[in-house]
DNA sequence: ACAGCACTAGGACAGTCGTCCTAGTGCTTA
DNA sequence: TAAGCACTAGGACGACTGTCCTAGTGCTGT
């Protein structure tokens, strides 16, 4: 295998850190330390801090691309696609329980710090958000795919936030049950209106 | 009027500073400045940075649970409080375009921060659990009552969460009308299971 | 009038933050 | 072989962090 580059290991590590711990609360030194470098030595990588912030969220933003891209070749149907999306809530449980939902919570973090990355972290949801809406397209509903794409979202992130405050497993597989009883209501929705 | 006591600026300052900043954000000389008196000084309100989230958190369940006080005493329908609370969506929305919840996003700190006050902050979210059950039970949905109540929070802290990322007020008010069409058809859910 | 106390200001403290600088690796290319 | 460059280590920097200490205020009760 080809061995990663420093400046991946630095993003890579980061973005693992900023998600666990918080952007605020991470800091040069705990990455640094996570990767095994000196402090010093990832200046020669990143000017800033906020640059590192970029990467991650470039990092984040190509992998949710991919994650899609893949979720789309599988050649199932929208409905199929939509519960891959749904069960990342379970896959993931553990985490989320643990440290909330990585997009959700960074844009929460960066919406307080008042950050230039806001609308770059923002982007993030707009793939989930536009993948999501076409799916909805496929499945018939044409005039509210984008209006059903930000309410699953929004779903999806309460259920994130609430499974993180109260650490129930139980409430997450409650919730996923009720977006796929939704989803299976949609077709016959987009059919009578 | 009564003086406030320096005590309570300090904590009401904090709050404020906490949730439009974030905790960790947050140093104790901005909340001396805020507040307007030395850094050295309220060491003698409080004993470290710590007892001030406690005491916040303190004064957010005290004023929390007076606002569902004033809710249960308006003497309405248990539809009607729900809608009460539904509503804190569109009052607040300017700040919560800003800032997001309150409670959520202290909840989702705490818990990247693995921090010893993570219970005692979702105590406000259990509050607002137990009060939303109670309004269910009285809708005669007795046996789901609190799978209801939590649905209904986590759905609010989803269109808060997206509020802040999207910062679309047309949003939150699509969400609140799909909410109040939910609540509608709730009385037939009851009697139908 | 005087002792005692609640309260306040302001600075000292060790530690950490993000940032920058310098010296020194080792590989690449001419 | 020699020059150049990508990369690394480690420390210095001023600013800021949470915490603590001391001196001084003004009100209280005796």
């Amino acid at each position: 295998m080809p061995a990663q580059s420093t400046r991946d290991q630095i993003v890579e590590a980061a973005d693992a850190l900023f998600y666990e711990s918080g952007l605020e609360a991470t800091s040069f030194a705990d990455i640094a330390a996570a990767v095994g470098i000196s402090r010093g030595n990832f200046y020669h990588h990143f000017k800033a801090k906020d640059d590192i912030l970029e990467a991650v969220i470039a990092r984040r933003m190509e992998r949710t691309r991919a994650m899609l891209d893949g979720w789309q070749a599988e050649g199932e149907g929208p409905r199929e696609r939509i519960l891959s999306f749904v069960h990342m809530l379970i896959a993931n449980r553990t985490q989320i329980m643990d440290f909330g939902c990585p997009v959700g919570t960074l844009c929460s973090e960066l919406a307080k710090l008042d950050h230039a990355a806001q609308g770059r972290a923002t982007e993030i949801f707009g793939l989930f958000r536009d993948w999501l809406a076409e799916q909805m397209r496929a499945l018939g509903a044409v005039d509210r795919a984008e209006m059903l794409a930000l309410h699953l979202l929004a779903w999806s992130q309460g259920v994130a936030v609430m499974a993180t405050a109260f650490k129930d497993e139980a409430f997450i597989r409650n919730e996923v049950a009720g977006i796929e009883r939704w989803l299976a209501s949609l077709p016959d929705f987009s059919q009578s209106t």
